[in-house]
DNA sequence: GGCACGTGCTAACTTCTCTTTGCATGTGCA
DNA sequence: TGCACATGCAAAGAGAAGTTAGCACGTGCC
C-alpha cells in the first residue's frame, strides 16, 4: 500500500477515514501491537460497537487489516493491524489525485462574453 | 507550512479539509495560478456561494491563501493561491499525531472492569 | 444454569456537513 | 438609471456521519 499516485477517489477514502480522532488513536495503538476489538475498546475508553464502526471504515480505506482467531480456550477474537502506507501530501500530489476524481464537474469554457477585457 | 510534526487536532483539520472532491478540485486549479473567486466558480462549475464556504475551510486550514485586490476597473476582487505544504501520512506518523489529540479519552489501565450492564 | 468473555448486527437518535436560495453591498459603463 | 460584474452573509433543507442502546449468537468455567 505504498502510495505512488492515489486516484482522486482513493484519496478522498482515505483522508475521510483519516480525518476523525477516533480512528487516529485506534492507528496508534495497532502501531505498537495488533489487538482484538473487545480490548481494544476497553483500552481506548469507548464503547464496542463505536469502535466497531470505525474499524470497520479503516478496513475499508485499507488501513487495516482484520484476522479472525481462536484463542486458547477456543474463543473466537478478532485481530487488527495496521498496513503499511505512505500518502504524501503536497499541492501538486493533490492536483494531480483531482484530475482522476469520477463525476468530475463540467470545466467548461463557452460563454467568454466577458463586458471588460 | 512544511510539515514536520503536526499535532492531531490540526492533522484532523487538514484532512478533513482535503477529504473533498470540490475542495481537492479548487486546489488542483489554484496550483496552475492564483484565481479570484467569481472566475474560479465559473471555471469549476459550482456556484459561487458553495465555492466560498470551500475557500473558507480551506483557508482556516491554511492550504491557502486569500489577497483582496482591485483591478483596473476598479473592482475588488480576492484572489487566492495555494500554500506550501507537505503532510505525509504514515502510521507512525499518525500514532504521533495521536498523542497530541486534545480531549483525550481517558486510556486507563486499573482493575476497574466491572460488570455495569 | 448462570456468569464472564468473545463476536455480530440494527434501529434510532443526535450532530455535523454540504448545498441551495436569497438578499445585501459596491464598482464601471452604455 | 439599469445592467454586468465583483464581493459578502445567513437561513434552511437534505444528506451523511457519529453514537448509543439493545438484542442476537457462541465458548469456557464454577
Amino acid at each position: 500500500m505504498s502510495e505512488a499516485a492515489p486516484t482522486g477517489d482513493e484519496l478522498v477514502r482515505v483522508l475521510a477515514t483519516l480525518a476523525n480522532p477516533h480512528r487516529l488513536r485506534v492507528v496508534a495503538v495497532l502501531v505498537r501491537e495488533r489487538n482484538y476489538v473487545s480490548r481494544l475498546a476497553r483500552e481506548l475508553g469507548i464503547s464496542r460497537a463505536l469502535l466497531q464502526v470505525h474499524l470497520r471504515k479503516l478496513e475499508a480505506a485499507g488501513l487495516v487489516s482484520a484476522h479472525l482467531e481462536l484463542s486458547e480456550d477456543g474463543k473466537a477474537m478478532k485481530f487488527y493491524e495496521v498496513n503499511r502506507f505512505v500518502f504524501t501530501l503536497t499541492p501538486e500530489a493533490i492536483a494531480a489525485a483531482a484530475q482522476t476524481l469520477t463525476i468530475p464537474h463540467a470545466v467548461e469554457r463557452d460563454g467568454e462574453e466577458g463586458s471588460r477585457s
